[in-house]
DNA sequence: AATTGATTGAAACGCCTGTTTGAAACGGTG
DNA sequence: CACCGTTTCAAACAGGCGTTTCAATCAATT
């Protein structure tokens, strides 16, 4: 009764396509508790559909999986697009704002966004669905992080090493998303609610990359808001 | 009949206790599959054991696990032990020699060891085993970073901006383990089997690291063997 | 050799899974 | 209104899951 109620509810703020519905409430399911463990019924039961709807619109549990998981990545590159800059901004401020736009990406600050769990299942164990995750999604970010530390390093790095720095930029910044607990238990409460947040580790990587660049100095206790773009906002 | 063969095999190979065949056939299946895909079933016939055999022991799947976690972490802490040095060895040496050994636990060169895919699905998910497993084993190994890290850095960073180092440098590890893959996919072949071999990544991020201590050169192209350490293992 | 407690074995138990079924309800078209 | 292809529904299906059962076996003690 109060299910149906709900499920009223669902149908009318989502839109009334029982396949979106199911695709939207597998990718919540399925990021939540992993492909074995989320069940169909489950799904259905969230998508206010009938157990022989995943069947009807998309034949195969797995099918419907690599389904969600291509929606899921579309609607987040949507939702957090790419920076633009003008012309002849400095390549330190493309930097900081492009870690800014990652770890939003990322961490998702607000609330924690079920579609990067999900993107971050198929990069810890790729299915079928990574390749194409990783083409229309990954390739062009990691394309750009490459464009701008070539800018920063001049000539004095060629492209596979720039490549390998890439790696580790993206990897400071990937830590916080799959190891986050762990880093909770390492680090003390009141330094990850200072110098763990999303615009204090913008700055932080920046600061760490631009000095294995060359391009600014090294860490001092300083750092506040060395970047003019870091100033947006300071929550703490 | 070939099965029963085998089995003896693997009794007269592992040592005759039950216990420790089912702990090893679970932490290899466990690591493998993941927990819900994973079943008692296939452990056990590896194991060379009945179906009781796990509800005899451990009375459950979901303590099977938990001690199979346990029993990894143990053993590959005996496998990979941390590094020693003698007093007066420079910081730089240490950190070069930290992240070797870091690395070899993580991507564990030779063949990849189960025990770390399945002490790293806890990371990514931590069940009732992660919090033992991050005071026995992350801990003391992070802490021993950070002294390295605050050796090298003197008194320009205090503890709370060299734990944020220290997290940034393990991260640049971690990513090649978590998402090792989707590496793969990004990077063009014949780089991967030159630039992010376990020696030339351990140079890489000592440099980074060195670099943003302001203990060190900025990246340049011609980064050989910068640290005396570096010249153990060089394969290619 | 008999007894006892610990261990193993084959079989079965519910339960829950993904999937299928066939009929009912719907919604536009003649 | 009757028609018909599309979509929904409750119910059931076979199969695999973790777990239990209880008798058979083993190893050591009496």
């Amino acid at each position: 009764m109060i299910q149906q109620v709900s499920e009223k509810q669902a149908r009318e703020a989502v839109g009334d396509d029982p396949r979106e519905r199911l695709l939207l409430a597998a990718g919540r399911e399925f990021a939540e508790r992993g492909y074995e463990a989320a069940t169909v019924r489950d799904i259905c039961l969230a998508a206010g559909a009938n157990g022989a709807a995943v069947n009807y619109y998309f034949g195969d549990k797995r099918r419907l999986y690599i389904e969600s998981v291509k929606h899921a990545h579309e609607q987040r590159v949507r939702q957090v697009p790419e920076p633009k800059w003008a012309p002849g901004t400095p390549p330190q401020q493309k930097l900081r704002d492009f870690l800014g736009n990652t770890l939003e990406r990322m961490l998702g600050f607000g609330q924690p966004p079920w579609q990067v769990r999900l993107m971050l299942r198929e990069v810890l164990q790729p299915t079928e669905a990574c390749r194409e995750l990783v083409e229309d999604y990954f390739r062009p970010h990691f394309d750009l992080l490459v464009s701008i530390l070539a800018e920063l390093a001049g000539s004095r790095l060629d492209e596979p090493h720039l490549r390998r720095l890439a790696v580790s930029v993206m990897g400071q910044c990937f830590v916080y998303r799959a190891a986050g607990d762990v880093v909770g238990m390492l680090v003390p409460e009141e330094e990850l609610a200072t110098l763990h947040t999303l615009d204090e580790l913008a700055d932080h990587v920046s600061a760490v990359t631009l000095a294995a660049l060359g391009a600014g100095p090294a860490l001092t206790l300083s750092t506040g808001s060395h970047t003019a773009a870091a100033s947006e906002s300071r929550s703490l």
